[in-house]
RNA sequence: GCCGCGGUGGCGGAAUUGGUAUACGCACACGACUCAAAAUCGUGCGCCGAAAGGCAUGAGAGUUCGAGUCUCUCCCGCGGCACCA
């Protein structure tokens, strides 16, 4: 046989499965079924870099694998071709969109079948045709008609440099996610898509998915749902409107904090709101909310210091739970967009309000006092037991000489912490403390240096009274003035002992569970409580628990239980020209009016001057723009924005489903057979685009009869990056691309696609290593030239003895080794772990190549490998390799084609193993090892483990004083 | 700042449930074949040590007969969110 020519080859299989239509997915397939999608590309004018094949090479030999399972498999592929770049080189060059779209197309399409994937390219979409974008303006049309696509006026992120608006999903930290322009704020009157109808479902729904985790906790931080209640707070006075009365509502996740409300805080916003109905106010207010609202993005940005600022209203509210009059502030620190536009400050409680409370010197009033429970060790709560409640004081006593903090440790059990000691109803804490101190260590010269006013409540197991304790401890700190002690009583000094700790060292003495709390609030005077905890100073609600008083206030103050998303509908309107037009026509008369779906597709004009002005460039087509109102006739203008390309893909995987449908945009029926999507593969820098969009989208058609499922992607997989040979990002400007037509055309397909599935986990980013290659290739070459010598040696056999071959499993020794691969490549694949599935294939094709060798003769490889087996290592490699193993298997003059040969099954039983090695540990190190039959009883693996080489000399003059026997893993002695 | 993911030889990485750390591949060294080179095949390859043995999975502690794996603290890298009340 000829050496392993690779061009050839896979030209003459790629060929061949093109036109055998072998990958072609039927129109009405029978048995199971399987949909297996990769992302489509937006095809660039740059073409492929190794990094795009590396989730199409994944799901292919996903696809291929179950194929080989009898699954019929959708496996299809498209172009995202409507797009920004296209039409930015368009502005550069005059040449056409549509030119240099299909120009990238076609590349893209000779790259991905230079790579031997298994699409039904019959089902190719193309989301820039009309045929295409015709069912784009329809779902446009249908969520139009309920409710869920409406047009309104409302401050948008505008790209400078794009000249378009951007969806908030588009703007990457304040710049815009395609040109990295910083993003401006810009009222004006857009489309938007109502997603915040299905927020509720959008989060509940991520339950079921088999997804990444991060990517479902990035989807549900965005949606970011939150459970608070809506507090109305009265005005009083409110200078220009003093006949009317106003209320302020603000939204609030904490209204167990209601009582420490010192003030309130309106955005700029809502401000502006005010003055655009009269509210009369100062100059100085007027002037902080234009220039606010004006330059809010930018300078927000810009704040990197974080200083807060604000100016006070003069406006006065009525806290609803104390009844006080509070001061109402206007500051851009609350957002205009999310809530009510307006805050509740509870400066003790919320490091915002603090900052700003500290920088204009509001008051703070402290309302929650945190609480600890104790739930591990020998201070834990015991459950089903009474909990006692204490006053207790803590003293932290300091001395100044040295910094140090007095301490005591309990000698019989393992307790450090302060001084503490029990205060009863109406006694000075502070001389409760004082007693305290001297009782148990006997210091007598002691001054208060602070009285923080602060308490916490701590929940655990008091071991001297052996009792449940709720101990409310104050917290008082102290200075030594000398060292003078009297002696302790006998009695005190048995329990404990006194230590002197640098702050340093505090941090490990403490055992008690508010030990790092209470070295937060040593370390940092402005150390605030946000959590929960227990109510103080809050009237009738004191001494409840914050989740409790949550509800009970809501009820007294008659506050609203409400819950708010940080998710915003999608803006989807694009003053560019190369994207789906929006199907809407604006009439005098009539107003705003749909185009009839009987007109679609709503063309794009070819002759469009596409320079972007800011103004959709669609305007500036008379014949586009000037028509007739579909309802009555008179002369219209139609809607120049094109729709945002995320439209475009938020559905294309289902009219994959029903391609070439011109009647509707994909029947229900065809779609039922392949969706929901099985396993989706693709980038996870859509986690919140894409993603996001087409769950919303399959949730409306779903409501509207045309789906029969709400989830469109039930298991998805990111593909990690492939970095350049830096380890930095692949990319023009830093000159680090790889091309795979240059690795394809050296190494071949079949070694390209071993690679980038060798290189590591396919979610995982990875550098590229060209060196590394040459070592797939090496692999199979040796697949190659194993085959070959095998069809040499077996072609020589008389026909008794292939027949014989043909039946015999084959040497004993190697029988395990491939029911040991089957499974694991097997299992590998299941788990889209093809690293390993490829690591265990060459460690097999090791093994074969080791017991070939052991015998010279040529007989010895047919005798070692039965022909079973050969077609067994051909089967298993095949979804990695196609081509090579389809060559192979035609020339080995097997039946039929590789791929239309079923999964290779192993058998458990040879999967057993006879004797086992046993790991032998003396005091946890590795001594020895022993063979022994496997289910060898424990005496009698000891007794060969205590013989064993090494063991016995670690085992000499010692008495084993344990021993651990694992079955079929290890013993372990313990000895002295 | 918060959330998520990660840190293992010279490099990419493996270790499925707490049980023989470094599978597989690259690179490297030596050997065979060759006039020679390439290719191929073979051997070696964490560190220290002559060996016995000791030390090694970012650092430090803890739990355990036994920790890459579990717990805590810290450091570093990557990704996401970032005044969301």
């Amino acid at each position: 046989m000829e050496r392993y020519d690779h061009q050839t080859i896979e030209k003459k299989w790629q060929k061949l499965w093109e036109e055998a239509h072998v990958f072609v997915a039927p129109a009405k397939p029978q048995g199971k079924c399987a949909y297996v999608l990769d992302m489509f590309p937006y095809p660039s004018a740059q073409g492929l870099h190794v990094g795009h094949p590396l989730a199409y090479i994944a799901t292919d030999i996903y696809s291929r694998y179950l194929r080989m399972h009898g699954v019929t498999v959708l496996h299809p592929m498209g172009w995202d071709a409507f797009g920004l770049p296209a039409e930015n080189f368009a502005i550069k060059s005059g040449v056409h969109p549509r030119q240099t779209t299909l120009k990238a197309i076609d590349n893209f399409r000779k790259q991905l079948k230079m790579l031997g994937f298994s699409y039904d390219w019959s089902r190719e979409v193309n989301t820039a045709e009309p045929s295409y974008y015709h069912w784009t303006q329809w779902l446009f049309l249908q969520l139009y008609a309920k409710g869920l696509a409406y047009r309104k006026e409302a401050p948008v992120n505008w790209c400078p440099s794009c000249q378009t608006v951007l969806a908030n999903e588009q703007v990457v930290n304040g710049e815009c996610e395609r040109c990295g322009s910083r993003v401006e704020q810009r009222q004006m009157k857009q489309w938007f898509f109502k997603t915040t109808a299905y927020a509720e479902r959008l989060l509940k729904e991520l339950e079921g998915l088999d997804w990444p985790a991060p990517i479902i906790e990035m989807q549900r931080n965005w949606i970011g749902r939150s459970e608070g209640a809506s507090v109305k707070f009265t005005l009083t006075s409110v200078p220009g409107q003093e006949d009317k009365k106003h209320v302020v509502e603000v939204f609030t996740t904490r209204l167990d904090t209601i009582f420490g409300a010192t003030f309130l805080v309106v955005s700029p916003e809502l401000a502006q709101k005010w003055l655009d109905v009269g509210w009369q106010t100062t100059a100085e207010v007027k002037t902080y909310v234009a220039q606010a609202v004006k330059g809010r993005e930018l300078e927000r940005l810009e704040r990197a210091a974080k200083e807060k600022t604000g100016v006070d209203t003069g406006v006065r509210a009525i806290n609803p739970a104390t009844g006080e009059e509070i001061p109402v502030w206007v500051a851009d620190y609350v957002l205009g967009s999310y809530g009510s536009g307006a805050i509740m400050a509870v400066p003790a409680h919320d490091e915002r309000d603090f900052a700003f409370a500290k920088k204009f010197g509001l008051p703070v009033q402290r309302v929650v006092e945190p609480k600890f429970v104790a739930t591990t060790g020998e201070g834990a709560l015991r459950p089903n037991q009474d909990v006692v409640k204490r006053n207790a004081v803590c003293a932290v006593v300091r001395n100044p000489k040295d910094g140090t903090y007095l301490c005591v440790s309990w000698r019989a059990f393992h307790m450090h912490g302060f001084v503490t000691g029990g205060v009863e109803e109406g006694e000075d804490i502070v001389k409760a403390a004082l007693r305290e101190i001297h009782e148990e260590t006997g210091y007598k010269n002691i001054r208060l240096a602070r009285n923080p006013e602060f308490a916490l409540h701590s929940f655990f197991y008091h071991r001297v009274k052996q009792q449940n304790r709720h101990a409310r401890f104050q917290y008082l700190f102290f200075e030594l003035e000398d060292e003078a002690r009297d002696p302790i009583d006998e009695k005190e000094d048995k329990l404990h002992e006194i230590v002197w700790k640098r702050p340093d060292e505090l941090k490990d003495f403490f055992s008690v569970i508010e030990g790092q709390f209470i070295m937060n609030f040593l370390a940092n005077p402005d150390y605030i409580h946000t959590g929960e905890g227990i109510l103080a100073n809050s009237g009738e609600f004191s001494g409840m628990d914050s989740t409790e008083a949550k509800v009970a206030i809501a009820k007294k103050i008659g506050a609203e239980l409400t819950t708010q998303y940080r998710l915003r509908d999608w803006l989807v309107s694009r003053q560019r020209y190369w994207g789906a037009p929006i199907p809407i026509i604006y009439c005098e008369t009539c107003g705003e009016v749909p185009v009839p779906e009987k007109d679609l597709p709503v063309q794009l004009p070819d002759d469009v001057d596409f320079r972007p002005t800011g103004e959709s460039p669609l305007a500036r087509s008379k014949m586009f723009h000037n028509v007739v109102c579909p309802k009555c006739g008179a002369s219209a203008r139609r809607e120049s924005d094109t729709m945002d390309t995320f439209v475009d893909s938020s559905w294309y995987f289902l009219r994959y489903c029903d391609p070439q449908n011109n009647e509707v945009a994909f029947d229900k029926k065809k779609v039922a057979q392949w969706c929901p999507v099985s396993l989706y593969v693709g980038g996870a820098e859509h986690a919140v685009l894409h993603l996001m969009y087409a769950r919303f989208i399959t949730k409306a058609l779903q409501d509207m009869g045309h789906l029969a499922f709400s989830e469109p992607f039930l298991k998805l997989r990111n593909q990690g990056l492939i970095l350049g040979e830096d380890g930095q990002k692949m990319s023009k400007s830093r000159g680090n691309v790889i091309n795979p037509d240059d690795i394809v055309q050296e190494y071949g397909a079949d070694t390209l696609r071993l690679y980038e599935m060798f290189m590591g986990p396919l979610e995982e980013a990875k550098p590229w290593n060209t060196s590394s290659i040459v070592g797939m290739r090496r692999f199979l070459e040796r697949v190659w030239n194993l085959c070959d010598r095998w069809k040499v040696n077996y072609d020589g056999r008389s026909k008794n003895d292939q027949a014989f071959y043909d039946s015999e499993v084959g040497d004993g020794r190697l029988t395990r080794f491939f029911h040991d691969t089957i499974k694991k490549v097997t299992d590998d694949i299941e788990t889209m772990r093809y690293n390993t599935a490829i690591s265990t294939l060459m460690s097999l094709l090791n093994k074969i190549q080791q017991f070939t060798k052991e015998g010279t003769t040529t007989t010895t490889i047919t005798k070692r490998i039965s022909l079973p087996q050969c077609k067994n290592y051909l089967k298993l490699l095949y979804p990695f390799a196609p081509h090579i193993t389809s060559e192979l298997w035609v020339r080995l003059q097997f039946d039929g084609n590789v791929w239309e040969q079923s999964w290779p099954m192993y058998d458990k039983e040879a999967l057993r193993q006879e004797t086992a090695t046993i790991a032998v540990q003396v005091n946890g190190k590795l001594r020895g090892q022993v063979i022994v039959p496997v289910g060898a009883a424990e005496a009698e693996v000891e007794a060969a483990a205590k013989a064993a080489e090494g063991v016995a000399r670690h085992l000499a003059g010692k008495t084993i004083v344990r021993t651990v026997f694992v079955p079929g893993k290890l013993v372990s002695f313990v000895v002295e």
